[in-house]
DNA sequence: GTCTATAAATCGATAGAC
DNA sequence: GTCTATCGATTTATAGAC
């Protein structure tokens, strides 16, 4: 499966799957009904840690600005766990059901932490003047590009969550 | 070429192509020579665009948080125009040949960016005990996360570049 | 410069023996 | 549960007529 996270789902054939797994592609297929089981199964992995994240006590206790950085950081540990299938989420396109099922499952995610951004704008606990739905589709954006140069093994990992959730809400490059 | 933006470079086949140029597959291979020609024609104008922000008089004059603050905004302008060959050069992985010249000249630009935050966080203008390289990677997340969601044509896209580079210097989430 | 026709390779997936 | 063999569709690309 990892072999989707550096080839891409299309450029990844069965056999280059099969090749990896040691077995022959018939073999494979005994495991698995086509590719697209595969990759949904895959999606399934990824959402299924996304959504817990905004189920966890600490994602619906505190004020909207307090639940949205537990979530941030969160969603970056996520994204570090379970990386590989993050990553196959992340480049979904729709051009398949399955692939538009993801897109929206993964919408639906986007769209509560969207809500909490604009809760939180709504408290005043966020910067005046601040646009809710830009602001929200940064804030996807620079957590999601993580999975862009995040390798597990490497030694400081475990620090990323915490450091992510610093950068957006002390500044990416604040003057002070 | 927008098809590669819509479906991915995998999936759009030269018939895709052709068609939505209104000629045979034949007629449209005697324009390009291969698919991989037009792949790197394409990330050629993406690369093109993005180095000439770094050769603006204004990408090397002032301090270098004033610098900063102009190639992300430009960054975000060159996306919007170019956004088909930007989006290209996004999703480059780095299988072929073309691909990983591609990957290496990216990594020439965001080079001389990240160099640039360190640059300010050395002269004092950036928050004091900012990871320059984290800021840096974080940056080039949040700047490349635009193409996934702006669409030519829709109003207020003009302001974009500005309001992005607000956000990345004043805070996407600041509490104050 | 466009077309029909086709080559050569690869794809996802299946049949059927063991 | 693994294998060899193959199907049928699709892919990039070319040959050659007009």
């Amino acid at each position: 499966m990892v072999e989707f996270n550096t080839r891409g789902y299309d450029a990844t054939s069965m056999e280059d799957l099969s090749r990896a797994a040691g077995i022959t592609k018939s073999s494979f297929y005994h495991h698995f009904a086509s590719k697209e089981a595969l990759l949904r199964a895959g999606l399934q992995v990824a959402l299924d840690g996304l959504f817990e994240v905004l189920d966890h006590p600490d994602a619906n206790a505190g004020s909207p600005a307090q639940r949205l950085r537990y979530i941030v950081a969160a969603q970056v540990a996520v994204l570090q766990r379970e990386l590989p299938y993050v990553t196959l989420l992340l480049r979904v396109r729709g051009n398949t059901e399955t692939e538009r099922w993801a897109l929206e499952q993964r919408r639906a995610f986007d769209g509560r932490v969207s809500a909490l951004v604009g809760d939180a704008v709504a408290a005043g606990e966020l910067r005046s003047g601040l646009d809710p739905t830009l602001a929200a589709r940064l804030l996807s954006g620079l957590v999601n590009s993580v999975a862009e140069w995040y390798r597990p093994g490497r030694p400081g990992g475990a620090a990323v969550p915490d450091a992510v959730a610093d950068a957006v809400f002390a500044g990416i490059l604040p003057a002070s």
